[in-house]
DNA sequence: CTGTTAGCGCCTTCAA
DNA sequence: TTGAAGGCGCTAACAG
């Protein structure tokens, strides 16, 4: 593979010659240029970026972090991503959690180690203590879907209290008294899921405001997936306990939990309703559409990556939003009593 | 940050010694190991990763290109990349073309730029002789999904024309005569797209070995997702021909297909069967179940990952399996006459 | 406008 | 077992 001296002998300049006709980073004169501009496409120059990342102290690319590739809700976080790096002409490195905090870890360092120039990190698996550290050493990171107390400018968030709250209000105002909560459970015992903490508070909230007393029999916890919700709703159906709707803590629960229905012969939005989170790509499919909290997951995406890059280059916090807001996306699973 | 020169320093030691014990190249005395590792941890030192690369000319890095990071198709396939990627300690650089040629180049571009080890590319937009250049500059670069002429020891694809066919076929088998074909268009007028034209030939060959000759009628072509399912879906149902299942090129289309049928109160699979290929996520949890064709595509995805990196070490063509077989997933969506 | 030169941080002979 | 030194490819003064 051909470098700088190569091209620059072939044009007969020095290397720095080339070097700004690479970067345009000063004048050259006509002929030079030419002549340098030929002598790189015969040999199909590509500056070494290693070299030029290591003389120039920056990387030219933007970490992530998820839980899972194959997830479609990291899927829609990725391509908000995305969008600003190749906005930014950086890179895009993501390494995978697999939702395990030693691999979590790993997939931080990896980047850390690449010397990334900004770093947006999903992390459900590590403790608080372990996210300060992250945000202290590197500068330019930025968590996305946590909020980690004294580090809120770093973050970027969905005000979970509210999803919780809306989707609870939207089916008490459709009629609905005895309403179930299909909710996240930790794999993690030392670790409050804070965005299931909230859904739930929001929830509460919601009831009480209209004297209704939570019923822990109505609460039923799983893995947020839609295996997690087909036994979350299964167990909750053995209770028998009486509900006419279901908040699943996200649409993949919602999903496993209408399979659930399905298959003991409930009829949605017939028998009992159903309301998610998250609004993927999934939820306008199942049938009946699934009506759902909103979660703009891929702005968030964006905007983390806004801020990590903003970081990066003017090391000061930028005015942007930290915290979004859900809003419900009505479609037909939910009926009015 | 630290570099190699400050813990040789602190430690007492020649640059030469902490190369030593970080890459376990050599044996020095326990004694001054001990030093070194005490001053690398006080230091936080972590290896330059650049000038690592700069000097072993290679970077542990893993690139791949995909369409769209927000697709759960490609998300499937990161998934089989990250698998092996973390399992050979690579990172993972992900590029997307957003099915657009220009973006393609470009997505290709940066990460031969960053000299990847080994590259994975999934390419749609470009022609042919552009990719067999990619393929010939890159000696350990990988195509997915798309087969090239003289390079097919470098791809990695699917039997596209058997999922054609043992699709069809099923459906002939559970009694279906009148069975249209709802396939993607070529946004590139240039660009025969291989897979759809296999899965219309072994469409075709299962009706012919039916004696069913191929009604061009029972034929609609729009884009490649869920919209493009509805659309064409739409179309068909306006041409009033007479059909009783439903072939879509994809499950995004088999579920645009879906809600079309819906809106027009056609019941699935009562009055018309649908079946699909792939079997993302999304299948399972239509309602009904969406009988379709396994696309393995995770599984490719480590395939085309574990060639690459293969090339990438020996610089000779393993043994593994290039041609993938789909293989049918029954659920609901197809009913029997 | 142009060339020379000194590193960036690390690995790897080569001597000792 | 250890250290000195050269070089990986590039950028950025600095001196013409």
């Amino acid at each position: 593979m051909a470098n700088i001296k190569d091209v620059a002998k072939l044009a007969g300049v020095s290397i720095s010659t080339v070097s700004r006709v690479v970067n345009n980073t000063a004048g050259v004169a006509r002929n030079k240029k030419e002549a340098v501009v030929r002598a790189m496409s015969e040999l199909h120059y590509k500056p070494n970026s290693f070299a030029k990342a290591l003389v120039s102290n920056k990387s030219d690319s933007l970490g992530l972090v998820v839980g899972d590739l194959g997830d479609p809700f990291f899927s829609l976080l990725m391509r908000g991503v995305e969008k600003l790096a190749s906005q930014y002409n950086k890179q895009l490195l993501v390494s995978s959690g697999h939702h395990d905090p030693e691999r979590e870890k790993e997939a931080i360092r990896s980047l850390i180690d690449r010397r990334c120039d900004a770093i947006v990190v999903h992390s459900k698996a590590l403790p608080d203590y372990q996210v300060m550290e992250l945000l202290e050493s590197q500068t330019s990171s930025v968590i996305i879907n946590r909020r980690i107390q004294g580090f809120e400018e770093r973050c970027i968030y969905l005000d979970n209290r509210s999803a919780g709250e809306m989707a609870t209000r939207y089916l008490l105002e459709q009629g609905h008294r005895n309403i179930a909560f299909i909710s996240r459970s930790s794999e993690n015992r030392h670790l409050e899921l804070e965005d299931a903490r909230d859904r739930y508070q929001g929830y509460q909230d919601a009831l009480l405001a209209h004297s209704i007393f939570p019923d822990s029999e109505l609460l039923s916890k799983n893995q947020p997936d839609e295996q997690g919700g087909y036994n979350a709703t299964l167990e909750l159906l053995n209770r028998n306990v009486e509900f006419t709707a279901i908040f699943a803590y996200n649409d993949a629960m919602a999903a496993g939990c209408m399979m659930a229905l399905r298959e003991r012969k409930v009829q949605v939005p017939n028998d009992v309703s159903v309301i998610g989170v998250d609004d993927v790509l999934l939820a306008r499919f199942l049938n009946p559409g699934l009506t759902t909290v909103r979660y703009p997951i891929e702005a968030m995406g964006a905007a983390a990556a806004s801020l990590a890059l903003a970081l990066f280059r003017e090391h000061e916090q930028p005015q942007l939003i930290r915290e979004f807001m859900p809003e419900i996306q009505i479609r037909e699973s939910v009926r009015s009593l």
